[in-house]
DNA sequence: AACGCGTGGGT
DNA sequence: TACCCAAGCGT
């Protein structure tokens, strides 16, 4: 996607020229421009809504939003951290899975210095369970950036903003309008659905050309000095109403100018890409228990999944692995060897596109005595609590908590 | 440009 | 059960 605000105003010189479909109708017969108006966007033969298109469209979303947007904590407080904070942790990731973890976050670390001084074991405890935790790390470590480099002030512009790790294109146009009030666009996967089917777009919106265009489109219809609300708007519009599956059109204020709800092609628009085949693996973790504490394994730095978080010893094994050679295979690296074990849970979880069963189990009897200086520690189950665990890891912590070990 | 990164919830 | 994801980003 492009750069958000990298392209000049869009609304200005542009002419309505070519429409899809009934919006407008008085100028659907004009031809195309032989190329495009606002020529820092790379070519495409993008649909360019008329004037009075963008105008109904955009009051109509502004209204509606006025009426329907949710109560979110993050959007009482102007606080350029809190909406940067709010928005890292909606990438990916549902409203309201963000809520309890945005609430615990903001008393953790109230603001941007407060963030920027802490441990990054500290910001992985508060971010565990919330996934994607390469968020957390670059948020982290730009809020470091900004204290060094910007004074502790986050600065204004999406072009500036894209240089802090973590903040691509959307979240710098979302920072950019919501926190600085801004006039530059935003798309995500609610806009580019909004967008695709209000258009009737039915090439594959995550590439080019149409990726671009919808950029294009997204800014010619901001509303002038409320980009923030109305890019809001058009955000909560696709996550209350044009829902990917079953949207209630009967409840949209732009059902009338929409054009796959015209032509009842909602269910098929935004032509995504299909999804990553599942592959299935089985995993073994072991619990090895010592003097009522339990062993856990620190992952490395740069480890490509969960750096730097604690888990049981496991690994992924062929679902015709011998249990004990494998359990073996996980403590002898460590300098310890068991005698006895037995299934303690087994489960099953999904990470990205891998569905994976857990099998744990736990070993008494250790002999051997822990390599130093290994990243491995023995730990009471209380303090378990204090380590951020991938979830899987913290669902067998947890059922320890309720067993006697 | 394609791929990998998490997780819990909905249908 | 087996998908489909959800306010993307980095490489």
């Amino acid at each position: 996607m492009r750069a958000p605000g990298s392209g000049p105003g869009c609304g200005q010189g542009r002419d309505a020229v070519r429409l899809i479909g009934p919006i407008g109708t008085t100028a659907s017969k004009q031809p195309p421009p032989a190329r495009p108006v606002t020529a820092n966007y790379p070519v495409t033969n993008s649909p360019v809504v008329p004037l009075a298109t963008r105008r109904q469209i955009g009051r109509a979303l502004l209204r509606w939003y006025k009426e329907h947007q949710r109560d979110l904590p993050w959007r009482k407080s102007g606080d350029p951290y809190a909406v940067w904070v709010s928005e890292i942790m909606l990438q990916q990731t549902r409203v309201e899975s963000v809520r309890e973890y945005y609430r615990r976050w903001m008393l953790a670390f109230p603001s941007l210095d407060l963030l920027a001084a802490a441990s990054e074991q500290d910001v992985l405890r508060r971010w565990q369970g919330l996934g994607y935790y390469s968020r957390a790390r670059n948020l982290h470590r730009a809020a470091q950036m900004v204290v060094a480099e910007w004074g502790g002030k986050l600065p204004k512009l999406p072009k500036e903003l894209q240089r802090l790790p973590g903040i691509g294109p959307y979240s710098a146009g979302a920072i950019a309008s919501i926190a600085f009030r801004q006039d530059v666009p935003i798309v995500d996967g609610n806009v580019v659905r909004v967008l695709c089917r209000l258009f009737a777009l039915d090439t594959d919106p995550t590439r080019a050309p149409l990726k671009n265009t919808l950029w294009e489109i997204a800014e010619s219809l901001i509303v002038k000095g409320q980009a923030g609300a109305f890019n809001q708007a058009l955000m909560e519009l696709g996550a209350l109403v044009c829902t990917p599956q079953k949207p209630r059109c009967s409840d949209c204020p732009l059902s009338r100018v929409c054009e796959a709800h015209r032509l009842n092609r909602t269910a098929s628009l935004p032509a995504l890409p299909k999804a990553a085949a599942v592959t299935r693996v089985r995993n073994i973790a072991v619990v090895a228990t010592r003097r009522s504490r339990v062993l856990v394994v620190q992952r490395p730095q740069d480890a490509r999944r969960w750096p730097s978080m604690w888990e049981f010893p496991n690994m992924d094994v062929l679902t015709k692995t011998q249990i004990p050679s494998t359990i073996n295979k996980l403590l002898a690296p460590l300098g310890l060897e068991i005698q006895d074990r037995k299934a303690l849970m087994s489960f099953h979880h999904a990470v990205t596109r891998y569905r994976i069963e857990v099998e744990a189990f736990a070993a008494t009897k250790i002999s051997g005595k822990l390599r130093p200086r290994s990243a491995a520690r023995w730990v009471h189950p209380d303090d378990l609590e204090e380590l951020p665990m991938p979830a899987a890891q913290r669902r067998i912590a947890r059922a320890l908590e309720k067993s006697d070990l």
